[in-house]
DNA sequence: TCTGGGGTCCTAGGACCC
DNA sequence: TCTGGGGTCCTAGGACCC
């Protein structure tokens, strides 16, 4: 048996954490660049706020209905989510962290399922203060089927016996099912299928014929088959990148040099903070893709990097490189993605026949970049071309404190 | 003016090899 | 007249997830 453990509405949970008066209030919190709406509390969806909901739009709305407005502050939720994480796994040996708010945990063996996880969930309630679901089924798939009932039900739900599960499925969405997507759920909808009971039911030939093996796994998944395993060590990261939309267009190459600089410079910080080198590197362009009368292009390259590295001003050559080369004169561009591949641990790093450059030079630059910059603050110190005063630094007007990362500003009592 | 950002996995098709 | 077959690697694109 598989348990999946979810913190309910988490960042707006988190940002309620220190704040008493927000507690029957309702609260969004917004993307980066405070674009759109990623969290809401169960009050703000009761009122119909709708995920990714443009702040832009809504923003009468929000105000109108006192709607509490934070920017997200993944500091904070980070350090919240690995408190419940650190508690949930002294319920069972067998854990996989899913993502920020997510788990899986084996419970193959256990007796009193349902005591159990009544247990674990109050407990990590009573140790948090973050409010979580629970569900349990014989598959990954299935867990996530109870989950989302436990949510309408009293936060826990097992779901064990053949005709449970039966009866689960046939008042289940199939666009609910964990795997389905929009197109996927489109496609079955015309066919007929409309519930998960519904697709288990589909021959298993169709299934592999239209939705290749990942189909087939789903649909095992749902008869109570595993096919995904619950994977305890995370596999190694394949691929890094840092992507942001200006919050507006331009046409400007130069200022799309100083973004491509900007994004390479972050983007190096995190493979250094990960201790990974990258062989290859990534840049894409992209317009704006809400313009519909607009001319859509998305010109991308792949550079290859000789030597593994991870220092700023080596990484920042590549793709300033890469962008002169797919920039298209007369578009106006509303995002640059970079990205990095082939990453392999720093004291991995083979050196090139054709090792031109200082390495060992660029590495002491860049690490003594990254400690001014912890200390004075991201972007104290930055490359030149990353230029003057970047249009682009994160807007985040409603940014929380730093409540239990930053001895400075500590919650204070009394 | 404004519409997230960071990931994963799978497939098809092309290039290349012997 | 005939124009293999089996393999690998890479890339682009699609679909999905939180």
């Amino acid at each position: 048996m598989v348990g999946l453990i979810d913190c309910n509405n988490f960042y707006a949970s988190c940002e309620r954490l220190f704040k008493p008066q927000y507690r029957q209030v309702p609260i969004v919190v917004l993307s980066n660049n405070d674009g759109c709406v990623i969290a809401r509390s169960e009050e703000a969806k009761q009122l119909g706020i709708p995920m990714t909901a443009p702040y832009f739009q809504w923003k009468p709305f929000l105000e109108a209905h006192k709607v509490a407005v934070f920017s997200s502050h993944y500091e904070l939720y980070g350090d919240i989510s690995a408190r419940v994480m650190t508690n949930i796994a002294r319920f069972s040996p067998n854990m996989e962290v899913y993502s920020i708010d997510e788990c899986f945990i084996g419970l193959t063996g256990f007796d009193h399922l349902e005591g159990y996880v009544e247990n674990l969930r109050n407990t990590v309630i009573h140790n948090t203060g973050i409010p979580i679901s629970i569900g349990v089924g014989p598959t990954k798939v299935l867990a996530k089927v109870a989950n989302k009932l436990a949510k309408k039900a009293q936060g826990h739900l097992v779901l064990q016996r053949p005709e449970q599960i039966e009866k689960a499925l046939s008042g289940f969405p199939i666009e609910a099912v964990w795997g389905i997507g929009y197109k996927h759920a489109q496609r079955l909808k015309k066919i007929g299928v409309n519930t998960a009971k519904d697709f288990r039911q589909l021959p298993i030939n169709w299934v592999q014929k239209n939705m290749s093996v990942v189909g087939v796994r789903l649909w095992r998944e749902l008869w109570g088959q595993p096919c995904l395993p619950i994977k305890m060590i995370g596999d190694p990261k394949k691929g890094l990148s840092t992507s942001r939309g200006f919050g507006r267009t331009t046409d400007d190459y130069e200022e799309l040099k100083e973004a491509t600089s900007s994004y390479t410079a972050r983007l190096a910080q995190k493979l250094r903070r990960e201790k990974l080198c990258c062989t290859v590197l990534s840049v894409r362009l992209l317009t704006n893709r809400f313009a519909d009368k607009e001319k859509q292009v998305y010109p991308q390259i792949t550079i290859p990097v000789h030597t593994a590295a991870n220092n700023t001003p080596q990484l920042v050559k590549h793709t300033l490189w890469g962008l002169e080369q797919i920039f298209l004169k007369g578009y106006r561009y509303q995002k640059v993605e970079v990205s990095a591949f082939g990453l392999i641990p720093e004291e991995e790093v083979q050196f090139s026949l054709f090792n031109t450059y200082d390495g060992d030079r660029l590495n002491r630059i860049s690490s003594l970049m990254d400690k001014l910059n912890t200390h004075y603050g991201a972007g104290a110190l930055r490359l030149c071309s990353e230029g003057h005063n970047p249009k682009w630094n994160l807007r985040r007007d409603f940014l929380s404190p730093n409540y239990t990362t930053d001895w400075k500003e500590i919650i204070k009592v009394g």
